[in-house]
DNA sequence: TCGGCTATGTATAAGGG
DNA sequence: TCCCTTATACATAGCCG
């Protein structure tokens, strides 16, 4: 991509080591901010330069801090096997009607068995449905978070609207949603179930 | 580099998204692996999927086990002065289901929620991985939403404060909304349920 | 889904200041 | 050393089978 094509090995000439290190390095963490972003996934970068400097890109969609990720490279390397995760489609739309009934009172149900007594009764399958059956009802209660926030958020573009005279204003694009060189210690792993008596 | 350019945002249609992902976490490890060759550093990439698959990439050749790096990572950052990052022990809180008779209720009713194909033939490991899997993914587009119409309603109600001419108090906490997100959802669900640690 | 196939958009190796 | 510019090599979006 240059004037001229380059041999694949290291780069003798110090001096341009160091040139192409700059630019390549800064547009490896760009590919990688972009690949999070269209195909929204969770991508860590780091780059340590051989003086000891470390660059890294981690993007940082709340539920991907670095430690996190780690964790998850952790597990995965763990359960080695190589096994193939059947694949599941997890970004479906919200539930229709007939399905957020029936979700609902699954939830109840669901949180009945998890304050009994025993759960060993249960197979594989079972817990499969169950996990599934939480995953639809935290669809519902961010569902209606959301909602709410996108309500105020009208709300206010209209009221800066008219206070500034300004019909419409697009492109809020640049919140940056990405971290480069910094990593925020979330802390995702709390209450697990909380989520469910917001259902009721 | 394509026929033509595409807005640096989330690819809606899942299969061209699928193709995306596919095209450019191969690009990118061939960045890092050209990088790490040509620059003579350490690289690691890690891209998680949203189906939980891992693909990484770690300059193999000198002493560079991820685990190495990683820890080199964290040295960085505590010299840095940021905490070093504690991994989060999962606890296996007591959880239980209730009698067989609700669980055949129940497994009825969620059975209308599974349309997932051979799941059968995962093993144990693998769908306790799957099982974060699928919550995470179920959280990422939302969560990342969410934070985009978080910060971007943050500066409206600045921008509304400054046109309304109020220089007093930084919280915003009384338009309502906030409230309820402290009861993230996000973090409460992040965790393995606590059904699955009773698998072992 | 899974690969090829171009037309095009990007990244970047050299060079210049 | 750094910042631009520019010519090229590459990467890849949209298609097709």
């Amino acid at each position: 991509m240059g004037r001229r094509k380059i041999e694949m090995k290291r780069i003798e000439d110090k001096s341009s080591r160091q040139v192409t290190f700059s630019k390549r390095r800064s547009g490896l963490i760009k590919k990688a901010r972009e690949l999070s972003i269209l195909c929204d996934v969770d991508v860590a970068v780091l780059v340590f330069s051989n003086r000891g400097r470390l660059y890294e890109f981690v993007n940082s969609s709340s539920s991907s801090s670095l430690s996190q990720i780690l964790k998850r490279y952790q597990d995965s390397t763990a359960a080695d096997g190589k096994a193939s995760i059947a694949a599941v489609e997890t970004e479906s739309s919200p539930s229709s009607c007939a399905e957020v009934q029936t979700c609902g009172e699954l939830v109840k149900s669901v949180e009945r068995y998890l304050e009994g007594p025993e759960l060993e009764n249960l197979r594989l399958e079972d817990f499969m449905r169950l996990e599934r059956q939480l995953a639809d009802a935290l669809v519902q209660t961010r569902t209606r978070k959301e909602k709410l926030l996108k309500q105020e958020n009208e709300q206010l573009k209209d009221e800066v609207a008219n206070l500034i005279g300004i019909p419409k204003s697009r492109n809020h694009k640049d919140l940056g949603v990405n971290n480069l060189m910094e990593v925020d210690a979330d802390r995702q792993y709390s209450q697990p179930l909380r989520t469910l008596p917001l259902l009721r």
